[in-house]
DNA sequence: TTAGGGTTTG
């Protein structure tokens, strides 16, 4: 089953008047426009999927909302019809998170029986509706972000030339000529907008909304739209297209090489990648087929007998008469010839008195007519908008002032004629406050710094270190796990005897080294035997910080082993996070069994990933594929812990060879399996150390390399467990505790092994401890 | 239902 991601992002909305809300339970009537509301709630039964007496399959689920779980009736039937039905029975289980959107309302006739909402919802994938299973949130992202899994067909997308008359489709264009929202007639607000495609048909849309909002936020021609079920109707001769019912659309800048953040009232809506492909795409076909104004005039270059589109601030606005109303605006630039003042009464006038006055040079006088009135009125003071089609009138001076220049914005919507509201996210407001403003007052965010956790001086408290040392004056401190039928060695022997050999002893440990305990652990090459610190995290930040530099490569979002999703951060570094989900038989798996790459995240971003998802890979876009950073950085993330390659051992291979492992049954993405995949020799945490043992007859300096056995602690996670870093601290403690006299140490039995170690000039023989560990009441 | 793009004019 074709697998789709849908983000919803809750926070700021660019609209001031955010509309499509999800809908809750005690607003859902029969009756009511529940188009573009989704509906989301918790699965709290399934029934079986079922066919009815047409054959059409069936499948009820209850949902109940979990943002009311104080009313008496929380919960929903939702009856599934069709193939959505075979597709929801397979994925939906109880307890999931699941969005319904597209639904119609309808009375519920059990309604008594089941105690559950009066009415119940309807989907189908004719009627437009689509299911979501939640596969993950996403807290850490500037706008809170959730991913959904879209249980049904991907959508499919009609060219403008294939349309035919009396359908319902989806479609792309890139808007040739737009009339903005304005008021109708009737009782909705309406824009009129034509696009095109490279298939060269137009395609003029009417679309009709009660809600100013829900039309498409197109602020100049060449943006690029995509409406999801508009119909199609023959109209003179040419076709034409109409909102329908469930009637959606996204917007998104056309200009090649912007962020591809759609513009949309609507808080769910898909996002795929393959789409922002799609943008990309439109977008340069746009560059060299349509001619696209250059940017809008500014007051100061505005000439008489002409219209223009004017970008401005709203300084003051005031009635006139019934037919005109005044705008006061300005761009931060002055108009190069007198222009007139509109008389009105001072205290018709709205906006800061100082304001106004301060800005009086710059401000021009726009006079609306007709039924732009409506919409003037309701602008509020200080807002960003975009005047379409404003005529520059030259009057001839009939006062001793001379001849000068009169802003209108006459009646009636021809040639786009029209009022725009931009948010303050739109790319020329940013341009334009930043000119007004003269000072940048966006403020840099500061991601909250992580650097490795070191793990000395974690001590526990006095009792328990004495409690532990009455008992270890006693037992061995330490066990054999092997070899229980060899004699102990003395020391003195041993330092007498050729190397190599094995012995069993029993020792005091009188000093180890290092004394700071984060200091022993290391990365070990088990192939080329070399030995390296642990990267910090300050080193993993650069590497990361260094391969956000290189954007995501569109060309490889979405392969057919991972589907993307894709961010701008809304910040001014406007950074690109791409996220790679590898799929298991073509679908999302629960985000605990899910390997995900990552492109462009930070330090913070990867590491909350990697506390949700089984594994994260960083990685970055080349040309051709995807590949991994620099050998410096972990090649995987699992959990708390890094895994780090060899870079001498290691030979990377294409990262597509992840998908024999998602081809597996049940991809268990252990990292030596991953490692092996990528070509990558893994490195292994190891705790190094070196004791010094005395038994009255010598000491022998042996060397511990342990990977877990001794402490029974495991290297890797060490440094991200507080826990695992005291119970270090107590053993050490234990086996040698501070300040005390060789008397009154514990006894250690332990296995240990000589070997020769000879170079150029010398000879030496070294200890190493094995098959030996920390006894069970010590750790 | 509204408007159905195409040069407005106070």
């Amino acid at each position: 089953m074709p697998v789709q991601l849908l983000k919803i992002i809750k926070g700021k909305s660019e609209s001031p008047l955010p509309s499509h809300l999800p809908e809750d339970l005690k607003h859902l009537q029969e009756g009511f426009d529940h188009t573009n509301k989704y509906f989301q709630g918790i699965v709290l039964l399934s029934y079986p999927l079922m066919k009815l007496e047409d054959g059409t399959d069936f499948f009820k689920i209850v949902l109940q909302d979990l943002n009311d779980l104080c009313s008496r009736i929380n919960s929903i039937n939702i009856l599934i019809y069709g193939k959505m039905a075979e597709d929801c029975a397979r994925v939906i289980r109880p307890g999931d998170t699941s969005i319904v959107t597209g639904f119609k309302v309808a009375k519920s006739p059990t309604a008594d029986e089941d105690g559950r909402h009066s009415c119940h919802l309807e989907v189908s994938e004719e009627a437009g509706s689509a299911i979501y299973v939640l596969i993950e949130f996403f807290l850490l992202f500037p706008n809170f972000i959730m991913l959904f899994q879209r249980v049904a067909p991907k959508y499919m997308y009609t060219s403008l030339d294939q349309l035919k008359d009396g359908t319902i489709v989806n479609l792309y264009g890139v808007v040739k000529f737009f009339k903005p929202p304005y008021v109708s007639k009737g009782t909705d607000y309406c824009s009129i907008i034509t696009l095109v495609d490279p298939s060269n048909v137009k395609l003029t849309c009417t679309l009709f909304n009660g809600n100013l909002d829900s039309l498409p936020k197109i602020y100049k021609v060449g943006d690029i739209v995509r409406f999801h079920r508009i119909k199609i109707r023959e109209y003179n001769g040419q076709m034409q297209g109409v909102t329908s019912m469930g009637f959606a659309s996204l917007t998104f800048d056309g200009t090649v090489g912007a962020p591809v953040v759609p513009r949309t009232s609507s808080k769910v809506y898909t996002f795929m990648d393959e789409e922002q492909k799609t943008i990309e795409e439109l977008r340069v076909w746009a560059a060299s087929n349509l001619s696209i104004s250059g940017p809008a005039a500014k007051l100061s270059g505005v000439q008489p007998m002409l219209f223009f589109d004017l970008t401005c601030q709203l300084v003051g606005k005031a009635k006139v008469d019934g037919s005109s109303f005044l705008l006061k605006v300005w761009d931060g630039t002055k108009c190069p010839y007198p222009t007139w003042k509109v008389p009105v009464e001072a205290r018709d006038l709205e906006g800061e008195k100082a304001v106004l006055h301060q800005l009086r040079n710059l401000t021009v006088d726009i006079l609306v007519y007709d039924n732009h009135v409506q919409l003037a009125k309701s602008l509020k003071v200080g807002s960003f908008l975009r005047i379409y089609s404003i005529h520059t009138k030259q009057a001839s001076g009939d006062d001793e002032v001379g001849s000068h220049i009169e802003f209108h914005l006459h009646g009636g919507t021809c040639y786009g004629r029209g009022i725009g509201v931009l948010p303050e996210s739109n790319p020329d407001v940013k341009e334009l406050k930043a000119f007004l403003e003269s000072v940048d007052l966006a403020g840099s965010q500061n991601m909250e710094s992580m650097s490795s956790v070191e793990f000395d001086g974690t001590f526990s408290n006095i009792t328990d270190l004495e409690s532990q040392l009455q008992r270890c004056q006693q037992l061995p401190v330490t066990v054999l796990t092997d070899h229980q039928d060899l004699n102990n060695t003395e020391l003195k022997t041993i330092l007498n005897s050729p190397a190599p050999q094995q012995y069993r002893i029993r020792a005091k440990l009188r000093t180890y080294k290092p004394q700071k305990l984060h200091q022993a652990l290391k990365l070990h090459c088990s192939k080329c035997n070399s030995l390296q610190e642990v990267p910090d995290g300050d080193d993993f930040d650069f590497i990361l910080q260094g391969s956000a530099v290189t954007v995501p490569n569109p060309e490889l979002q979405s392969a057919s082993w991972y589907d993307s999703a894709t961010w701008t951060t809304q910040d001014q570094k406007q950074r690109k996070i791409a996220i790679h989900f590898v799929k298991h038989d073509e679908m999302l798996q629960q985000p605990e069994d899910t390997l995900l790459m990552i492109e462009g995240g930070t330090l913070k971003e990867v590491w909350k990933l990697t506390q949700r998802f089984k594994c994260v890979i960083p990685v970055r876009s080349t040309e051709n594929d995807l590949e991994l950073l620099d050998l410096s950085a972990p090649f995987l993330l699992q959990g708390n812990i890094k895994y780090y390659g060899c870079k001498l051992c290691s030979t990377p291979k294409p990262i597509k060879n992840l998908s024999s492992i998602a081809a597996e049954q049940r991809p268990s993405w252990e990292p030596t399996e991953i490692a092996q995949v990528l070509g990558i020799e893994p490195l292994q945490y190891v705790f190094i150390m070196r004791f010094t043992l005395v038994d009255g007859t010598g000491a022998v300096n042996a060397y511990l390399f342990d990977y877990e056995k001794f402490f029974q602690i495991p290297p890797s996670e060490i440094l991200s467990n507080n826990f695992l870093q005291q119970k270090m601290q107590m053993t050490m403690n234990t086996l040698c505790p501070p300040g005390r006299k060789l008397d009154d140490l514990p006894w250690l039995e332990c296995f240990i092994k000589s070997y020769n170690v000879r170079d150029a000039t010398k000879h030496q023989v070294y200890y190493q401890i094995f098959d030996t560990t920390v006894a069970e009441d010590v750790v």
